[in-house]
Parts: C-alpha cells; sequence; structure tokens
DNA sequence: TTTAGTGCAAAAGTTTTGCATGGTC
DNA sequence: GACCATGCAAAACTTTTGCACTAAA
C-alpha cells in the first residue's frame, strides 16, 4: 500500500540547486513530504519509511528536516507543544490555513502585510526579520462530521 | 531579591470570571506571570517560585498553564520545537512581536486582518476559528549588540 | 581523498500521568 | 460531603548528541 513514488529527478534538484549534499536518505524524506497532502512530524515520516521498507534513522530524519529547514526547503509548522510538524513548500513567501479537525492544509499564496510590518517596525523600533501567519478552521468535509 | 507582586484581587477575579477554581497555586502561576514582562517557559515559572520559596509542583504548573490556555486567560506562543512559552495576555484580540535576540514581547493591539480572513474563508470553504501571527524582529537594544 | 552523512544507542530535555493526600466550593 | 487540585515520582515522549562507519564530492 505504499504510495510508491519515483526516485524523480524534482527532489535530487532541490538539493543540488541549493548546494546541499544529495544522499539516499535525504531524497526519501522528500519523496515522503511530496506524497504527503498535509504536514507531517518527524515520526511520522519515520514510520511511514519503515512501513514502506526503507530502513532510515530516526536521528537522519531529524537531521535531514533541519537542514531543510534552514534552506527553506521545508517549512516547520508548530502546532502544539513537544511537536513540530513539517510540510514541502512551494518556494517563496505564503501563509498557512490548517484545518483543526484533520490537519487539512491550504498554502496561502497572497501576503498582504508587508505595509503594516513596515509600519510596525519603524512605531517600536524593531528591524523586522521575518513573520508568521496560521489560520486556524474548520474545512468543508470536517463542518458536517462529529 | 523577589519582585513579590501582592496576593491581588485582580488574579484572583482573573479565575472566578471564568468558573475556574480558585487555589494558592493558581494564583502564584498568574502573579508570576503579571511580573514577567516577557514570555515564560512553565520551567522558567517553576524556577521562579522555588526561588521566591514557594514550592509549587511542576506538574502543577504544567496543569495550570493548560487549563489557563484553554480558559483564554494566557496565550501559548511556540518559538521553537520542545519549549511552549506562555504570556499573561490583555483580553480582546492581539498579536506579537517578539524579538528573536532577548525574548522582549510587544503585543500589537490592532488586527486588520478581518477582510482577508473573510475572503479567505469563503475562496476556500473553511470556516474560520481563529488565527495567529507572530512577527519576529530585532528590538532597538539588541541591534547594536553582538 | 577529503569531507560530510548515517546508524545505533544513549542522553537530555520537556511534558504527561497515577495515585494518595489535602483543599475548595 | 462531593469534587477537584496538588505533590511526588515515574513514565512517555520528542529531540539531540557521540562515535565508528560508510558514502558523496
Amino acid at each position: 500500500m505504499a504510495a510508491e513514488t519515483q526516485p524523480g529527478p524534482n527532489s535530487r534538484r532541490l538539493l543540488t540547486a541549493r548546494g546541499i549534499r544529495v544522499t539516499p536518505q535525504r531524497l526519501l524524506v522528500l519523496e515522503t513530504l511530496a506524497g504527503e497532502p498535509n504536514d507531517a512530524t518527524a515520526q511520522q515520516i519515520h514510520g511511514r519509511l519503515r512501513a514502506d521498507g526503507h530502513g532510515v534513522g530516526l536521528a537522519t530524519i531529524y537531521r535531514t528536516l533541519s537542514v531543510l529547514s534552514e534552506h527553506g526547503v521545508v517549512d516547520a509548522l508548530m502546532h502544539r507543544p513537544g511537536e513540530a510538524c513539517y510540510r514541502l513548500c512551494a518556494g517563496g513567501h505564503h501563509h498557512h490555513l490548517v484545518c483543526t479537525d484533520c490537519h487539512r492544509v491550504v498554502e496561502l499564496a497572497d501576503c498582504e502585510l508587508a505595509p503594516w510590518l513596515a509600519q510596525l517596525g519603524a512605531e517600536h523600533e524593531f528591524t523586522i526579520t521575518g513573520h508568521t501567519v496560521e489560520v486556524a478552521g474548520v474545512c468543508a468535509e470536517c463542518v458536517g462530521d462529529n
């Protein structure tokens, strides 16, 4: 029942383009995230790979996610304490709309906060370096349930 | 050197107003947060109380913060995995501007996202239930340092 | 060949839980 | 008096780290 994605050249390109060394394990993590419609924790990725017969160490997954996160290849979302969720993201700046029931994630492309942020920075004498927006809600499919 | 805040009736009111049972420990946690200009982790609150001679169990602090968070008395911020920061918040809706160097927190009162959110909800068929915005930057005092 | 990544297991850290006791309403 | 909160210690959990080994450049 493995959603066996090919060792596709897309993942390889994501790495080489940023000068990240290419390894089978890193490709596997990327492919797993690519096949994941929503976000996934390190533990979930580990479990999925093990279920598919790939013995990738848990520590390697954490190290890989750390590297990918630093290079902006994946985004790290933190819904609740003690657990980080990772998601393979389209390039560029964007935010997330997350369903609190099923964890479905929608990427929001347009971010119109720039003017507001510039004003904030001046007002409070901060050098703004970044911002995160997470919108929570219940998606159409989950509204009916329960 | 304890910033001994009185057992002030303000904290008590925060609890009774929401039907939360009043205990000395819960008041101590609230007073500690009230005396904290920025955010604090459960461990920091625990350490501060112990330093002030109050023996409040760590488990109690976690349980208290959980209750307070559910009732909207405190906000939980999650900068990095494996550690939640809590902050006593003014009522109403607001966001945070956090200094990545010294963890200073500025509360942002005005939130002009409502129209954008309404549009998002309609567009993606989500029932929007909430949203968080965290703006990161470096404050005036930390810009010079390092 | 040099450099960096992997696996394994142990360690470090935060957060949760069970259960007897004591306090609150 | 019924119910809930606390304290303590142990457990569960995610994440990090050390080190010998292997693979990528």
